[in-house]
DNA sequence: CATGAATGAGTGTTCATTCAT
DNA sequence: GATGAATGAACACTCATTCAT
């Protein structure tokens, strides 16, 4: 039998896809149970309510973020090459596991009420994954690689400019394989927080 | 008495701030009436659905986002200044109206399954202001101004960095006012889209 | 069309029955309002939850009761009498709305928890008939007809005898009409807190 | 080990606290099995049902105030002093086990669905305490000390004095010990069911 | 146009009971 | 005997929508 933990993760796996692709609110709980074989009243043994599920859902995709970034932050390379990495890591992921991407930019972003309860909660949620991004950027500040400018801008630059295109491919209108865009994002996002004229 | 139309505007304004705080789901349809002192039964006079509203709403929003784009694509300025109006008159609009931009990147993007029937129904309710952009894109790019590359990659550059913004102002995470970023935000935009080394 | 408070009161009514006989537990919010020809939706424009319904019914009961307490304890006669009035009052009301006075002694004494936030919340929502039957008592005391003792002995003399034979009739068990019993009854009642050989 | 009749009583004496404090339908299984640190599944195996839990809860109630009545009865006392002594005996008992004498009057004459299928169950699972508590009747009306009159007065007045104050101690109104009380509670119980100048 | 009472399908959650281990 | 994961029917409450007035 698996263990508690492996079936949370069986849970979560499910919702992830269900959530990302009918929304939070479309999607019953009595689905997520069904779409694994597990009934509803079992599903409480496991997430103490649905909101629950989704707070849970987003640490478990973040963590998962994180952890890539982070293979690739410690890794003895410049920064330009640490974004082309990640930008090839990221859209991989993404064509491996559209609902995880999806389900941090629409129900994690889009639908705030779900993961906040007061005001400024910010993204405690996606601590581990925003902590490294800002691991990443600070070191290539400090390497003089990025422009010493505000942090929110080069998190807006690097994350704006993903969400951008995981957008666009979540809706269907690119014309290409994702891996196609790899090298011109890097590039892109390289370029809009690193100094003109290297 | 205020005509069809400008009643209608009237339930989309009070909507607007609604839907975006705290979201679509969490929004009665009697609440939006009470909020401007009408009916239950009068809104549906105005509106057919709950949902029909909410695709108003971003129509509504897309106009608007695409009047000031339009006003500034048709002066004859450089690329990179227009880039730098359409910041500086985005922050302002984010900082009067952050009910629009926001129900725009959270409820628009964050719960496609509003406003999209079949799985490609792309961008239409934002046709308008989406188009607007594409003529700016087009534009530099046919001026040499930008690199002559993949539209979606402009496009997630301009929207993304944008919309990253956003999403960090909402979450109130922010310590400056906005106006302090336009410069920084323009810059790095026109940089993730533009020639290094002009 | 009836006026809201009309409405409510039908309500509580149907509800005194089906509580006093199956139970505050078994009975569904469905029940009720099917009993009146009403809808789940619309019973929840009347009442905020089926617990409140049980909180508005004990008073609507209390009320009653007092009423008729209040009548007698206005008239000038002997304690004694008054105790036979209130004997007969009460007995004919238990013969013509079992379910009032069944939902006193069974529901809301019975069920403490549904009526009682806190520990110490006394009997708050029965209020108007305990203070009218200590008007009763507190008039009898000062009048040298009943024994000057501890207010609480004569309130369980006069209430816990009446709940006595409210169990039995409630159960089925006596043999004769209520009627019957008054004389006997009020007698006993009346020897329990008066002065022995008066 | 204990052996399987120690084990019910165990579980019997747990549930009759948590009954009587947050009524039956607020008490759960799973409650009753962790209080005294048994696995949900194994509860079933001393008790069918939670239904039946409760019916041997009341007969064991009603076993324990029976034999302190039986005790009383055997001794060849007057009926005035056999009421002082059951009297001292019952709320001694209160003070001690307020979770079974609670349970009585507020489970078992609140909830009657509970323990009646049908519509004439009379008060079977008390029996043994009845029945005792008739011996005592009879024995007074034989012997001239009672006022030779219906059964049922005489049981309202037992039985509903000792109700009443027992109410109103769960509700924590009184003002003194319950010991205070013996005397003056006797004497009134004494003097409903006797001739009026002895 | 305007009102708001009425509808009723729908949903998150509970919990007594079962049963494989 | 003992465990506690699993079941699934049940229920309070919600809310978009309708419609008589």
């Amino acid at each position: 039998m698996l263990n508690k933990n492996k079936k949370e993760n069986l849970i979560i796996s499910s919702a992830l896809k269900m959530f990302s692709k009918n929304g939070f609110y479309n999607t019953k709980v009595a689905d997520v149970a069904k779409s694994i074989g597990m009934s509803v009243g079992n599903f409480y043994n496991y997430f103490p309510s649905k909101n629950s599920l989704a707070k849970s859902s987003i640490v478990f995709v973040s963590k998962k973020l994180a952890m890539k970034l982070k293979y690739i932050n410690e890794q003895e390379i410049s920064s330009k090459q640490k974004i082309n990495l990640f930008v090839k890591s990221y859209l991989v992921f993404l064509t491996k596991h559209p609902e995880m991407i999806n389900y941090f930019f629409k129900v994690y972003l889009g639908n705030r009420e779900l993961f906040c309860e007061n005001e400024d909660c910010g993204f405690e949620f996606a601590k581990e994954f925003v902590d490294e991004l800002k691991k990443m950027i600070d070191n290539g500040i400090e390497k003089k690689e990025f422009v010493n400018q505000d942090f929110f801008i080069c998190f807006s630059c690097i994350a704006g400019i993903l969400g951008g295109i995981t957008f666009l491919n979540s809706e269907n209108v690119l014309d290409k394989d994702l891996e196609f865009y790899v090298d011109s994002l890097s590039i892109s996002i390289y370029k809009s927080i690193s100094y003109p004229c290297e």
